[in-house]
DNA sequence: TTAGTATGTGTATATAGTACACTATCTCAT
DNA sequence: ATGAGATAGTGTACTATATACACATACTAA
């Protein structure tokens, strides 16, 4: 029978392409039973402000940006998942370009903030690798049908860049002309007069048709 | 800035097939901005719970069964979406056999509790009219790739019962020999020996290889 | 024996996904 | 001016999956 309730908390798994890898943002703990183990950033929940916009502030807070993907991911309410304390835990996931990020900022309550490569996470704080692995499917998974990576991409792109920040994500090489086929198909690009430079043949620029997350199909 | 921390509650989508249609189970508040209106049953999760375990002990308060399918499906988390409170409520989905249910029962904070045809829901308490557009579309959706609808059904059951079940979840006819190529790719179903009386051929039973919640893809 | 009723089954077509290689266009070096 | 280097751009054949569609079969009951 319910006597009391635990806290509400948001987590945000802030995901963007940096080197040729996707990358987190993970924030180091101070507190006691975590102690300078790495978990992803987030906070506890407002009287007045709802999950999504407590995950949006957190997300400003951390990076300094805002209008970018952003998506409840699950919510992870075991009993023990924090030691002292009981906190549900509604995780989010965001979808970041680097170059808009200046500086990445933490409270005093952390001793670090960082980006870490997705494919090699240390061991996190909380049940934070599990809360990875679904990100990072779901990541997967919505790339398939809708256009969310317009959030890791300037206004004019190669198609060639289109391609290669869906291979990272996915982990795995994909076709060219397949490739063309259906993102033709999803219908979300425009084309515009090519630029870019380069010894090469100059490649044609493209735009999204709209910079707002949109669903394709039914989620 | 975070100053203290919304409750926590769960709310369930209780779904099963009753006289050839799709229904959810609701009950009629008493309390004061809610009075006369039905809901979706649910409750705050206690301190000593996982979010799972507060929907599994709902739904059996409520309908008396265990060993369901139950599914989280979203959190809900705006400001004012119970007027007098602030509370987020993770939703859950359940599919429960209506013949496995002897009665319903509820607190006496309700004043009523009963079975709603899904496709003439009146206007709801709280947000739960959007709760029940995500219900009915996660519930859709799952149907295609996995075994959830064996909570729907007797150990033994004809093809016909089976792509009945379909039908009324979907909302349209669909083809029997489409309907049987598709369910034999899942390759969720085992043959039985034939029984079924009735004025006509008899037709063979099924069961399911397994009676767990099975994922056959992705989720 | 027959009428009635629901079962059980296959093929042809359309659509989506995958595998696969060569020509075109530019820059830079000579 | 020419050629080497580099990436861009493009089409077809094959496979798998989804859809449309109709008739013979096996039982019960009169």
């Amino acid at each position: 029978m319910p006597k009391g309730s635990p806290k509400v908390a948001v987590d945000i798994v802030i995901f963007t392409i940096d080197e040729g890898k996707l990358k987190v943002i993970l924030i180091r703990m101070e507190k006691k039973p975590f102690t300078g183990k790495w978990a992803f950033p987030g906070g506890l929940v407002g009287f007045k402000e709802s999950l999504d916009e407590a995950a949006r502030r957190d997300l400003y807070e951390k990076t300094g940006v805002k209008n970018v993907y952003l998506e409840q991911l699950y919510t992870f309410g075991d009993v023990r998942r924090d030691p002292f304390s009981r906190v549900v835990s509604v995780a989010y996931v965001a979808l970041v370009n680097k170059n808009r990020i200046k500086k990445l900022t933490t409270t005093a309550k952390y001793t670090g903030i960082d980006w870490f490569n997705m494919a090699k996470l240390p061991r996190l704080a909380y049940d934070h690798n599990k809360v990875a692995k679904y990100a990072l499917e779901r990541l997967r998974l919505k790339l398939e049908y809708t256009n969310i990576v317009f959030s890791l991409l300037p206004r004019y792109f190669t198609l060639a860049h289109l391609q290669e920040i869906y291979e990272i994500i996915l982990g795995k090489k994909l076709d060219k002309r397949n490739f063309l086929k259906k993102i033709n198909s999803l219908n979300l690009l425009k084309k515009t007069r090519k630029l870019e430079k380069g010894a090469h043949r100059p490649a044609r620029l493209y735009e999204f048709r709209t910079r707002k997350p949109r669903i394709i199909e039914i989620l």
